[in-house]
Formats: structure tokens, C-alpha cells, sequence
DNA sequence: AGTTGTACCATTGGGTCACATGGTACATAT
DNA sequence: ATATGTACCATGTGACCCAATGGTACAACT
């Protein structure tokens, strides 16, 4: 497995990782069950810090690409490689651009938007 | 009709001016069909700057509250008291809070939301 | 001539956030 | 002992946005 991370690329580098086992588990370099390095292993040998190994590690098993198996390191998921096909990122700017133009077209500033895009994720309820 | 801005409020101007008019149409002192001062005087009543109460007037009108009627001035809505209650501003909370909370149950991490929206603001539609 | 609403241009100050870095600590595995 | 994934704390840098200010200009009304 060749992972190469580009620090001058504007693509963040947990991006940069996800992308790249994405890639392989798609081409079968790594196949469900395989051994992932460890957090710290994989920071030392692409000189990140261990921090950024593990936010990319995180997203991963939330997609369901890799299973956590606490102490006993990490694996590639049964399902990786269908699961490594729906991008959440994709849906979530679908369902956010529905909701924009829906707004949009009543009228709504995008300032306006912004604006309450804040207080909707900041978890506030829309006074009564 | 007494308006009053506050500098030292956090809230912005615009919207002081936005909320006294409104209230004074709720309460009456301003009826349908009434005249409203010209942007340049009511700026120079109050101290404002031009484009601050020209910004009041145009979100004003796009909430039918007031009408302006081209180089004739601008007069109170004739459905300005019933179309004061209904907030839009309310309502777009309510329909972004829906979608986040949409999001939030599909794992999707409150960074990548912030992410795609500036995404979905700026008229980009989700890679095929 | 003077005023109207509106549309451009640009800048300043303040705030929030993402990314990445660094350190420390924990319970649980080998 | 050593290594594991994970959790907390904090900092710095850069980017973006908002509110407000200021200036200039236009076509159409009184």
C-alpha cells in the first residue's frame, strides 16, 4: 500500500488519506479483513501527526470503510468496498442545495440564509 | 413617528430600523397607504448612512410591509399589518434546523455540514 | 433643477471557523 | 513494559463573511 501525502496540496490531508484508502480498497489493494498500520505506525511513516492519522481513521469508520477494533488494531470493513461507493459528503450537499433554493426562491437574502444556517446548527428552535 | 437607533446595540442598524417600523404598523401609528419618509431624509433624521436605511427599506418590501413605488416615494403595504406577523426569518430557521437535524442523524459531522453549505450557497451542484 | 429608488465600486474592523500542531492522559490489550 | 484507540486541553495561521461607511452614477418622476 503507497500512500503519498502532498503538504502543499490545498486538499486538507485527512482528505488526502481518506481518498487514497478509498482508492485502494476500491482497486482490492486492500481487501476486507486486512490489517490497517496503526495511528501513530501510519503517522510516523508519512510524517503527520498522529492526530491527523486519526481524524481520517474516525471518518473512515463512520462510512463504515474500516472497523476499530479497540486495542487490537484496526481492520478494512466486510462491506468496504460497497460502502466506499455512496459518498455522504454528496448527499449532504444535495439535501443542503434542496433547502437553499428552496429559500432562495421564497425570497430569503443570502445573507438571511447564512444567518440562520448559524443559529439552525447552533441548535436553536425557532422562536414559537 | 418616534424611531430611536441605538449604535452601542449589537443589533444592527438596519434591522433596529426594520423592527421599530414594523411595530409601529402593528400598533397602528403607521397605516396602509401612509407616506414613508424618502431614504436620504429619514438617514438624515436618525444619522444613518444612506445605504443602511436604503437596505432597511428594500428588505421591507420584499416582506411586503411597505411599497415602493419608483421615483414616487414609498407608502405602507396595504396588507402590511397581516403581513407583519408571518417571520420569514422563522420560517427559514425551521427549514434549515429540519435539514441539519436530518444530517446530524445520518452521522454527517457538523464541520462537513458547514462545509457543504458554503458548498450549496455558492451554486455548486453535488459532483455526479 | 431637485428628488426619488437603485445600482455599482471599494474599504475598514470585528468575528467565527477549519486545519494542523502539540502535549497529556486513560483503560485495555499483547 | 509496550502499544493500542480515544479523549481532553491549548495555540497559531489563514480564510471567509458581515455590518457599515463612503463615493459615484443613472433614469424617471415632481
Amino acid at each position: 500500500m503507497e500512500i503519498t501525502i502532498d503538504i502543499d496540496n490545498p486538499v486538507p490531508q485527512f482528505e488526502q488519506l481518506i481518498e487514497q484508502i478509498k482508492a485502494a480498497v476500491t482497486a482490492g489493494t486492500l481487501k476486507p479483513g486486512d490489517a490497517l498500520p496503526s495511528i501513530r505506525q501510519l503517522a510516523n511513516d508519512l510524517e503527520l501527526n498522529s492526530k491527523t492519522v486519526a481524524k481520517a481513521y474516525k471518518l473512515l469508520e463512520r462510512d463504515a470503510v474500516i472497523q476499530a477494533k479497540g486495542y487490537r488494531g484496526t481492520y478494512v470493513h466486510p462491506d468496504a468496498k460497497a460502502n466506499c461507493k455512496f459518498n455522504l459528503q454528496e448527499w449532504t450537499l444535495r439535501k443542503l442545495g434542496e433547502t437553499v433554493t428552496e429559500l432562495r426562491e421564497a425570497g430569503v437574502t443570502d445573507s438571511e440564509i447564512r444567518n440562520a444556517f448559524v443559529g439552525a446548527i447552533n441548535g436553536q428552535s425557532p422562536a414559537k
